[in-house]
DNA sequence: ACTATCACG
DNA sequence: ACGTACGTGATAGTC
């Protein structure tokens, strides 16, 4: 295998790592977010691409001097913010001690260092990659050298890989005409005039037919767009000019070589001293791991399909010592065989075990398949035998995988994806993949790298060994992962939360899918067909008045209709055009009857695709339908439902909350649904300490009344509706972090007003406005807030150098504790509730939860105790410093029931 | 893959 | 001068 060279972009990189890394400072008060931005990014690609030669190419700083010369240069570009400059010494200071060539020379650009060195690289027979976030270096690509484009997209950095069909896929162009097309259209950034009048769109076609700069020049006069010809025609030297502006160089002479930059011992003292006063702990756990942790050494992989072999590898883990399991499912679904015979790879719906792999605290590690000599049944039963000999049973994602494993019990689980999710609850993903980089210092790479889109069960055998070694590699992650998260989560003080609230509830959310809902299905239908109906009609009268045929769910189309057609006046815009949304037709109902019909139709057809056609698609055969509720989506804490989503089935509207009556129980049964009353605001009364808002809801009243009768100083008696309505608005505003634009908006009044209510409801409850005061504070310090049984949530933007990103902070720093306890308590109630139900032997069995809301399917003979249970239950959650409210009813079907 | 819209708490 | 109420997920259209 030929040899391979890294090169490296580092402003460019360093740049990208500033700007996408939230504010973070060392002790000292040093800002660290690029360095540690840079050394993420550098690791990761050095893992994937494992390199014998790296360079990291900087531009030389000019010397003052030529900073003029050099800024007019540059043009808009402008010098780097102290914040970040402070930091490149340092930077440097870590790659060299890391045994990191850096290299820049006076006179000359870290581009054309780098094309220079690609070239080089290239001639001496390298595999060359360019590492480097600037779209100018992509005329460097060619055979034997490609390009990565670090980005970060979500938190997560991502790499978009050019080689040359990856560039004229996304470019229209080869690379070696970039500099062709910056020629003509110019590049503003890097103050490169282009043709004027030439944009990206013509270019692209001249280059299409003439290929270069100098053939376009050539055959000027030939080119058919009469203002393109001209421009060109009056500007050759202009496009010329532009095009050596962007050619980056090949050929300098540089004081190095591509052999003289091997790669070194990166994890020596001097580099651990380093990043250790950086406090970059999870790069400092790759030092701990010694140099060799990247490749895993899987020498001791028992690799076997009998069943004595799993028995011998289960005996010689140590007694008590946990065990994680990484068991890999076949997939659902039918596929072809190799006869072409349609087969269904599960034809009960069940999912089936293909093989499990299994590591031990102790780095034991074992890969298992199934067999004639091992079956699923031997197999599990093995490893629920070990777990009820002492061994924690850790797994990551518990829940996809307990119908295998029926009798485990919560104290005897440890889900190292809900441990991260606890940990870092504002990230996207929590499999072995993402906790390895983030706290074991491990690289696994992805599945998706290694074998694309293949599914397990082709992987398996396409790829045998890698496959085992990823999958290895995973149950490795999940047992190294265990030990980390535990004391993790204890410094945290999330343990309890971890083990007394999580753990549990992953097997009463396992139960509540199983179970699932049953839905009258020929109703829901009928229910479709009613909308349909109408849906037509209303079409036709649109088109009618319209006076022509569009989409009218485009709201590019209907824009047009409604604003340039129609010439209605038109509120907001977004930044595609105009809203069309319901608030801005809202105001435009009495302009045009189109507008009425439009909202109609809009309401019809989200009822239509998305619960009536939308809900059927996952009726089950036995006439249920089981969501997913999610455990580890949102930043609070709630829980989320997909697929389908049964958290926002329609109440509000009349004509939507219908489909609530096809939500019905099982023959013999009955829905009892309970509900908490106002829980969010009581959590408020309890955590803000306030007296007289403790007071108000002990009186246990219309609570939007007393506050309206408080804050406006109005006798209870008195208060009208539109008092009353304004100070709902002020509650729901406390909640979620207020503001007086966001309050003005609701209640459609001035800033001033709202700012006014505000101020007046502060007045009122003094310890509010210090509590949620000191929310921000608390946040602000140490970077998360917490609910009142301890869960965090991280909030970067706080330390955010951009005003409106911390305005959001702060409103996060004032909603999350409020939305988290409230979310952590039904959490609490939902465990009780099912341990009641279970304990006492009831056929009942919890369905739903809808945030505040519990829905229970209930036998007939047992209404009575479920009722007493659900309230004792509900109520009893948590002691609060205010009466814990839950109102429960009974009825034949959901809307009934609600 | 992203945007606009709208359903829920 | 800026331009936002908090937390979600599904659908359709557009690129």
């Amino acid at each position: 295998m030929s040899e391979k060279l890294m090169l490296i972009d580092g402003n460019s990189i360093v740049n990208r790592a500033f700007y996408g890394v939230p504010d973070l400072t060392n002790r000292d008060g040093l800002h660290t977010n690029a360095i540690y931005g840079f050394l993420n990014i550098f690791l990761k690609l050095l893992d994937e691409e494992t390199p014998n030669y790296v360079l990291v190419a900087f531009d030389e700083k000019a010397p003052t001097f030529r900073h003029e010369m050099y800024s007019e240069y540059k043009g808009t570009r402008k010098g780097m913010p102290d914040e970040l400059a402070e930091q490149m010494p340092v930077l440097k200071d870590v790659l060299r001690s890391m045994q990191v060539t850096i290299y820049s020379q006076p006179g000359i650009e870290a581009d054309d260092i780098l094309g220079t060195m690609s070239a080089e690289g290239k001639k001496a027979g390298m595999d060359v990659t360019i590492v480097s976030g600037d779209r100018d270096l992509l005329q460097l690509v060619e055979d034997g050298v490609k390009v990565r484009q670090p980005k970060t997209k979500q938190g997560k950095t991502i790499t978009l890989d050019y080689d040359k069909s990856a560039v004229i896929r996304d470019f229209h162009v080869t690379p070696s005409q970039i500099i062709d097309l910056k020629g003509l259209m110019g590049d503003s950034s890097d103050n490169i005039p282009g043709v004027p009048g030439v944009g990206e769109k013509t270019a692209i076609k001249l280059l299409d037919i003439y290929g270069t700069v100098e053939e376009v020049l050539k055959h000027a006069d030939e080119i058919e767009n009469t203002r393109a010809r001209n421009n060109i025609l009056a500007n050759p030297d202009m496009a010329k000019l532009s095009k050596k502006l962007a050619t980056i160089k090949r050929d300098c002479k540089l004081d190095i070589k591509p052999d003289a930059c091997l790669v070194g011992d990166m994890w020596n003292e001097e580099a651990h001293a380093n990043i250790e006063k950086l406090e970059f702990k999870s790069i400092l756990a790759r030092f701990e791991q010694g140099v060799g942790t990247t490749d895993l050494s899987l020498d001791s992989l028992v690799v076997s399909d009998d069943v004595s072999e799993l028995k011998r590898f289960l005996s010689g883990i140590n007694k008590n010592e946990p065990i994680a399991i990484r068991p890999i499912l076949r997939e659902k679904g039918a596929a072809a065989d190799a006869s072409g015979q349609m087969t269904l790879f599960s034809a009960d719906g069940a999912s089936r075990l293909i093989a499990v792999a299994i590591a031990s605290s102790d780095e034991k590690i074992g890969f298992f398949e199934m067999s004639e000599k091992l079956t699923e049944i031997d197999a599990v039963g093995l490893i629920a035998e070990t777990v009820k000999n002492g061994s924690v049973f850790v797994a990551n994602d518990i829940k996809s995988i307990l119908e295998f494993f029926p009798d485990l019990s919560p104290e005897q689980c440890f889900d190292t994806n809900i441990a991260a999710y606890l940990i870092r609850p504002i990230d996207k993903s929590f499999t072995e993949e993402d906790i390895a980089p983030a706290y074991l210092g491990m690289s696994i790479g992805t599945y998706a790298q290694e074998f694309g889109k293949k599914s397990v069960s082709v992987a398996i055998k396409e790829d045998r060994d890698a496959f085992i070694s990823y999958m290895s590699g995973c149950a490795l992650v999940d047992a190294r992962a265990y030990d980390y998260f535990k004391k993790e989560l204890k410094k945290q003080k999330q343990d309890k939360l971890f083990y007394d609230i999580e753990m549990p509830l992953v097997f009463v959310l396992y139960d509540m899918e199983s179970y699932g809902i049953r839905i009258e299905r020929d109703e829901l239908k009928a229910y479709g067909d009613r909308l349909k109906t109408r849906i037509d009609e209303l079409e036709q009268d649109i088109y009618q008045n319209a006076g022509e045929e569009f989409n009218i769910n485009s709201p590019k189309q209907l824009g047009v209709i409604l604003f340039e057609k129609k010439r209605l006046p038109y509120g907001k815009k977004t930044k595609t055009g105009y809203s069309t949304s319901a608030e801005v037709l809202e105001k435009l109902r009495l302009e045009d009857p189109i507008v009425e019909m439009i909202l109609e139709y809009r309401q019809l057809t989200k009822l239509k695709s998305t619960y009536a056609d939308g809900l059927d698609a996952f009726i089950d055969d036995d006439g249920r339908i089981r969501t997913t509720f999610n455990q580890n989506v949102t930043a609070t804490g709630r829980l989320s439902s997909t697929d389908p989503n049964l958290q926002n089935i329609p109440i509000r509207m009349e004509l939507g909350r219908e489909i609530r009556k096809v939500f019905i129980p099982e023959d013999g049964f009955t829905f009892l649904d309970a509900d908490y009353s106002q829980i969010e605001l009581r959590v408020l009364a309890h955590m803000s300490g306030d007296e007289r808002l403790i007071e108000a809801y002990k009186q246990d009243a219309d609570i939007h009344r007393i506050t309206a009768s408080q804050v406006f100083h109005t006798p209870f008696e008195e208060v009208t509706p539109l008092q009353r309505r304004n100070a709902k608005a002020v509650n729901f505003g406390i909640v979620y972090g207020i503001s007086g634009f966001g309050l003005s908006r609701d209640l459609d009044i001035t800033q001033k007003q709202a700012k006014q209510y505000i101020e007046d409801y502060f007045a009122t409850y003094p310890k509010v406005h210090e509590f949620i005061e000191k929310l921000v504070e608390e946040g602000k310090k140490q970077g998360y807030v917490t609910s009142m049984f301890g869960r965090r949530r991280p909030i970067p933007e706080l330390a955010s150098k951009n005003f409106m990103q911390r305005q959001f902070g702060e409103r996060v720093a004032m909603n999350s504790p409020i939305q988290g306890t409230a979310a952590d308590i039904i959490k609490i109630a939902m465990i009780n509730v099912w341990n009641r139900l279970k304990k006492e032997g009831l056929k009942s069995r919890l369905i739903l939860q809808i945030h505040d809301e519990l829905l229970i399917e209930t036998a007939e003979d047992e209404i009575e105790q479920v009722k007493q249970i659900l309230s004792e239950e509900m109520t009893g959650a948590c002691e609060l410093k205010v009466p814990l409210i839950a109102e429960v009813e009974e009825g034949k079907n959901w809307e009934e029931a609600h």
